[in-house]
DNA sequence: ATCCCGAGGG
DNA sequence: CCCTCTGGAT
């Protein structure tokens, strides 16, 4: 694909969503970026945003998330559903970063994934949201957006993920992630999407094999 | 009923 | 590759 063509699409998608980048982009410090992503796993940020406050009142830092009692975190995150796995995690992720990482969280992905509860696509938004560093993170909505519209047509999200960090602005990245989820849950729905609205249709490669 | 901005384990 | 974990929203 062009790379014009690449810029057009990421200019009427940003048009579409543009509303509500900021507050995904708002940067806050990794260790609360880490925890609360690893607490969005099959939920919404607004059920996750919820419950953080009280989380990070009573657990500001690793070395004190690391020293929690699981029940105690299990009731302050149960409405995030999978609670207890996640419980769990958070705590013996705080433990780890104070244990190996001397109280910081890495800066590094493949230090990131080892923490519990961590995988490629939450390191991914570490890195892209308090790090700075060039990153995408390809979760299912951006999976099949990308590789539907053709602006990175691959058979894995870790293809996906090279496709787009290159092919995409570095100083875009953060936006386009949240645009392009954005345009999967409202438009672009994995069963039925709806072409009839959607605004890069005209270039989208699966929408031209529809018809 | 069905899905959600995943990760880990078999 | 497929399963499981889970409450809440729609």
């Amino acid at each position: 694909m062009r790379k014009d063509t690449i810029l057009k699409i990421l200019k009427l998608l940003k048009k579409s969503y543009t509303a509500n980048v900021k507050p995904w982009l708002k940067k806050s410090d990794p260790y609360k970026t880490l925890i609360s992503t690893i607490l969005s796993a099959q939920t919404t940020d607004d059920q996750v945003d919820k419950i953080t406050p009280e989380l990070f009142q009573e657990y500001p830092t690793p070395s004190k998330l690391g020293k929690a009692k699981v029940a105690e975190v299990e009731r302050i995150i149960k409405s995030v559903g999978l609670y207890k796995a996640k419980a769990r995690n958070v705590i013996a992720t705080g433990r780890m970063i104070v244990e190996e990482f001397g109280g910081q969280v890495p800066q590094a992905r493949a230090d990131m994934v080892r923490l519990p509860g961590v995988g490629r696509k939450t390191a991914n938004v570490v890195l892209i949201k308090s790090f700075n560093e060039p990153a995408m993170p390809v979760d299912t909505h951006v999976f099949r957006v990308a590789n539907r519209i053709g602006l990175a047509i691959a058979k894995t999200p870790e293809k996906t993920e090279e496709q787009l960090v290159k092919i995409i602005p570095r100083k875009d990245l953060g936006a386009a992630h949240f645009w392009l989820i954005s345009h999967g849950r409202v438009i672009c729905h994995a069963r039925s999407p709806e072409c009839e609205r959607c605004s890069v249709a005209r270039y989208c490669q699966y929408f031209k094999e529809l018809k």
